[in-house]
DNA sequence: GTCGTTTCTGGAAACGTTTCTATTTTATGC
DNA sequence: GCATAAAATAGAAACGTTTCCAGAAACGAC
């Protein structure tokens, strides 16, 4: 039964429909919209007329079996419900959008396995490339999992060693140490600080500011103070109330992460304790209209939309033939309200 | 030149090596891997040991090139770094990963073009259904465009007329009456109401409790504080700045949705006005952590987690042949500290 | 044993493109 | 006008699956 005669509406057109209708064969069809350049202006002419009246669109799939490329960009976050990651996204989509890509979004849930599969099944839909916020940098199979990929990679704020990718790290330890030497400043030493898991760049680069700090102050590191674990606020605010119901109580509090930092800020009101008053308390990473709120908390504040597009730019650009590169996003510390407080004898 | 003997370890392994390997025709190795019942259990070892044996992972494109399933969902909003929109992508990434499909994120920057373009991207990737939170519900060319998507669709807090598609919509007017019942009983009467645009659902039914808590209170509605236009902050800004400047300015707020409730609280910052203090403040949908900062802020609540699972189970169910179907989410008035103050006489 | 059912398997035709190769047409130089 | 090269086109072979169809093998029933 010949295609052509039928006129089911609801059939998609395809190449064979429009080649029949301009009377030409179909690998002009394609040349002619692929922007081949050995095509005469009359096929042109012709092809594009019947395809306009046809209302033809290339079939996707089809496409992507064919040529290889799939315009489409894998991204991979803990969770984007955390508004941090839901800027990145924001800005990677846009810019990604404009050249062509579609974005896949997959959370990882902050676990390893999922992780893993999310990557498994990036890789059968063929991803163009992707972007990723990794749950650990040491997971023994990761490097050989995401070659495989055979697509280039851009990690968010992850170190992985062996491994041709670029990177958008942020340069941590430089707010984190400004925002320690200030609170040590105002008398501090008993300082507390919380933080994801020391498997990632994120939390190591963090934790040498905080170390530096107190270096460069001549004060002794406050080793008991220190919580490494997850990111999530689960942790932060168990630990948060762990840490302020010791008997040597600390008199300041850095949060790492928004996670964290959600979960300090619950844990500290079950407490009864308010940041500013009770404590000098300073947020790494900001949420959305942190400096609006009633109470003003101070911040270590870097741009996730910057993150976000440096990092569309970058894959695109490796998409394109060029080569990793690691780019440095500076971290800000931003004084606020919050950082006076949790002392005994007032400052001048 | 035979594939087989070339041992390129990086050509990616085909359905013909694994039948070549097994010694069976290609379209046994289908069967097998498929599922089919009609296979013997001889056959169905001899092939599973082949294909695990190389590796083999079908090609997602071929696979859907072929059967027409891509097992893509299509998920458009105006805006992901919204954490409202964080936690439903994130919930409904969830369910949908769970049942084996993958979700293409699109933002459609609050913008009629966009969300056009964005759709008709998602129709050439085929997508097996679509879930959208829509900029208007009252384009011309909008029915037709989600009906030639030729796959269900589930509306976020939208009703389009003569659309056979699911939804979930907010019960907002029964939160807002609530909460404009409350100032009103606390001594307001000026009180405004800033909102997105009366094209979508979500304004209309916020209006109409807002109307209708007046109407049951035997109050005069106050036409000249209510301002609907857009969601976005910029406006949420402009528009408080504007009503708290009038000569007879309104003592109380109700905010509709985190964007505007974000320039209202910016704009209230630059007129030195504090919520709970100099006028009373209810934002409609809450931030993430809004019950834990210093100043506590009332709010209409709704479960966006909820919101997200619902719609994702609402579109698997279309998907394997269920009739649409619409949800209706409660809304709850939160009474925190804002609610307060505004009145130059303190009622009891 | 023969016959009709089942159960299983192989071959080949799709799916809708891109791209390679071969062929025809047109242009160029003399 | 003729050889030669260049440009334009058609035809067919991929890409890697699923699925249809036909036939082979296995199995009872008689």
């Amino acid at each position: 039964m010949p295609r052509s005669k039928g006129k089911k509406s609801s059939a998609p057109v395809t190449i064979h429909d429009v080649a029949e209708r301009a009377g030409v064969a179909i690998s002009s069809i394609s040349r002619v919209l692929s922007g081949h350049p050995d095509v005469s202006e009359r096929m042109r002419i012709k092809v594009q007329k019947a395809a306009d009246e046809l209302g033809y669109e290339p079939d996707f799939f089809a496409q992507s079996l064919r040529s290889g490329a799939t315009k489409t960009i894998g991204f991979i976050i803990r969770d984007i419900s955390n508004p941090f990651f839901g800027v990145i996204a924001q800005c990677c989509e846009q810019e990604l959008r404009k050249a062509g890509y579609s974005m896949l979004l997959m959370n990882s849930d902050g676990d390893v396995a999922t992780e893993s599969t999310n990557i498994a099944q990036l890789r059968r839909r063929k991803i163009d490339g992707l972007i990723a916020s990794l749950v650990s940098e040491d997971i023994p199979e990761l490097n050989s999992t995401l070659e495989k990929l055979n697509a280039p990679v851009v990690l968010l704020d992850r170190e992985v060693v062996g491994l041709n990718s670029s990177a958008i790290l942020a340069n941590h330890h430089q707010g984190v140490e400004d925002a320690t030497l200030d609170l040590i400043s105002r008398g501090h030493n008993r300082i507390a600080f919380i933080s994801g898991s020391t498997r990632v760049y994120t939390t190591r680069d963090r934790l040498k500011g905080f170390k530096s700090a107190f270096k460069k102050a001549g004060v002794a590191y406050p080793t008991d103070l220190v919580s490494l674990g997850k990111f999530d606020a689960e942790f932060g605010e168990s630990e948060t109330k762990r840490l302020f119901t010791l008997k040597d109580r600390p008199t300041a509090l850095l949060s790492g992460g928004i996670g964290s930092t959600a979960g300090a800020m619950r844990g500290l009101k079950k407490l009864g304790l308010v940041p500013g008053k009770d404590l000098a308390f300073v947020a790494i990473d900001e949420w959305p209209m942190f400096d609006v709120y009633g109470q003003q908390f101070s911040s270590v504040y870097r741009d996730a939309a910057m993150i976000g597009r440096e990092a569309a730019a970058a894959l695109l650009e490796m998409i394109s033939g060029g080569s990793p590169r690691t780019i440095m996003v500076e971290t800000h510390y931003i004084v606020r309200d919050s950082s006076a407080g949790g002392l005994k004898v007032k400052k001048k």
